[in-house]
DNA sequence: TTAATTTTTGACCAAACGGTCAGTTTGACG
DNA sequence: CGTCAAACTGACCGTTTGGTCAAAAATTAA
């Protein structure tokens, strides 16, 4: 097995570093095309360039990367919403997270990807995570956005759905591309550029008294 | 093999009827749950009662069962899209267009997550109907939405990202029903009927001249 | 160098899978 | 009733899959 922390001493060596890094890669790439169920440890392997054993030697299973990948991912995310200022401007502050969470979907469709595959098969691996740091950072959300109605700074709205329509806008450029690129046409390669300012229209019509 | 027409006489027995029903209502829930590669023909079959060998006694092969469940799944969806009434109060149309396929989401989540999973995974099977049908569909209403524009009677809008917003709001609340029900908590069991408040205030604020 | 340790792999295994088939049971109809 | 097609099933097959293991190769430490 590969030595863990080594006794609190040094970390990882190079080449632990660089495999490691290398399977996440794969098993991002692999898990996000076919799902939990449909990526083989094989095909994570090839894309790492190792072995099959050589993966199992890193990883205890394949559910040990996914996990992995998904606490690492979902970390990512909520950044932004920690990054939120109570004393900028408030509709620019949504606008900001809701561009943020729309770069991250053009530039991290395979993560996007790899958590809807999870949310929608019932969240079986990353639902604590849900029911403990996200919820606590939406109910602080929701704290934020129900003061500034209350101080006359947006227009009155629900919280909860404001940021669910956030997160449902942004991801579906991420999660349906193929349909939204499908359906655009030769407009396609615009799409993000022209979402961004769909939701801008959209959050300052929306938001702004 | 299940004699397909009869020599174009009468239609399929009634235990044909029957036993395809019970196997497509089966399926749904399988695939809905698990995805197409997750899902097993065994888990379809015990779900409909009926042995596996039975099972592919009514269809050829897995696949055949999804892309059957996929095609009737995509028909009913686009018939809300055609009842769309040029002559109507244009705000209305939307709204009741978005609040149509929000009662879709409420009820019949499976297939709304059976279609999620395709197109996530690239649409592999569904692709031809979306670049025909769908996209077709599409820009009438996108003709639609441009003429209400240019008439005035709604606010300057990119009808095609317009339409995205419906289906990645409505989409939302089946698709990620555990998360959205997660971090509602309490109020969870209130989420359509405020999702559907909620979507009446973004599109008014949205479109209202 | 040598010895110890880490890293890598071919061969293998049991379970699960999609699908087949020969043959039996059931049901519709005269 | 008898007949025949439709409906159904247990047993089976080849392949794929997640994971193991003993042993070999490579790296590091002395």
């Amino acid at each position: 097995m590969p030595q863990k922390e080594a006794s609190a001493r040094k970390g990882p060596s190079r080449i632990q570093q660089e495999k490691r890094a290398a399977i996440q890669e794969g098993a991002l790439e692999v898990f996000s095309r076919h799902g939990f169920r449909g990526a083989t440890i094989d095909q994570i392997a090839a894309e790492a360039k190792i072995s099959k054993p050589n993966l199992l030697y890193y990883y205890a299973s394949k559910e040990a990367i996914h996990v992995e990948l998904l606490t690492k991912l979902l970390a990512t995310w909520l950044d932004p919403l920690r990054a939120l200022n109570p004393e900028g401007d408030p509709v620019g502050e949504v606008l900001q997270y809701a561009r943020r969470k729309l770069e991250i979907s053009q530039k991290q469709p395979r993560e996007s990807r790899l958590f809807a595959n999870e949310i929608i098969q019932g969240a079986p691996r990353i639902l604590p995570a849900i029911e403990g740091e996200l919820r606590e950072l939406v109910d602080n959300w929701a704290i934020l956005i129900d003061g500034w109605v209350e101080q006359g700074r947006i227009r009155a709205i629900d919280p909860y759905h404001l940021i669910f329509s956030i997160w449902a806008l942004t991801q579906h450029y991420a999660d349906f591309d193929i349909q939204v690129s499908t359906v655009l046409a030769d407009k396609a390669d615009r799409r993000f550029d022209d979402a961004e300012t769909f939701l801008t229209t959209l959050y300052t019509r929306l938001l702004k008294p």
